[in-house]
DNA sequence: AATAAATACCTCGTTATTTGATGTATTTTA
DNA sequence: TAAAATACATCAAATAACGAGGTATTTATT
């Protein structure tokens, strides 16, 4: 796991981009997806994904769907159009942001090929 | 500039970085060589980067001597071992970092191919 | 059948880093 | 000589993620 601080700024745009890919998505789900696709080295926590699911619906950037299962309720999230703007908004600031990061730190690496 | 948060945890990777690349150098010096290799997108701010330099001090990390340049006075900071060895973790971590976060944002991105 | 583990949602106080504002003082440039 | 750059510093405020705690259902294990 990395230290925490690394992590501040890019739940928001995980989210963003997992929901863009796959349509609609639950908290669980979302959860358990960047796990897998991270071998388990980012954790989306409770206590982070679930006030953050909330915050960015309040902003306008999802809307969710109540769907029942059995006794259950899951609440399927998907992007509005401004949330399809902000992931790539976010996506463009995240590809800058590497870069410069490997740039300042890694110059004599080329470890990121694929964001050339 | 980017979202403040992205560049959480990220203050002491670049500045043991530096201080490894140049031997010593100083908190103004430091502030403008980010400025500079990261063509402003990067601002090591006085506010983050003297605390930062403090903490680092009382944690072993660094030490400095104090240089008269006429009346002012700076103070050239370097690296211990610790320090040494801390640059070394920090940076595994933030490669690391790097490129989970490629591999869940970025990962349909291979535009450009020519150009790598 | 009972129990543990996984699923699925939630809230809220704590924590830690960065920032912005503010300050002092010297040196260089226009 | 005034403005800009150099060079250090402190501290209250902001804020995002976390941990701890909670409720409840469903599936797997023993």
């Amino acid at each position: 796991m990395y230290s925490k601080e690394l992590l501040k700024g890019t739940l928001e745009v995980i989210v963003l981009k997992l929901l863009s890919e796959h349509g609609k998505m639950y908290g669980y789900e979302l959860s358990q997806k960047v796990k897998e696709e991270t071998d388990g080295k980012i954790h989306l926590k409770d206590g982070s994904l679930y006030p953050a699911l909330h915050k960015m619906t309040k902003d306008g950037l999802l809307t969710f769907e109540e769907v029942n299962i059995g006794k259950r309720v899951r609440k399927y999230y998907k992007l509005t159009g401004e949330g399809e703007k902000q992931k790539e908004t976010l996506m463009d600031e995240m590809k800058d942001f590497l870069q410069t990061i490997e740039k300042v730190i890694f110059k004599d690496f080329n470890m990121l090929p694929g964001l050339c």
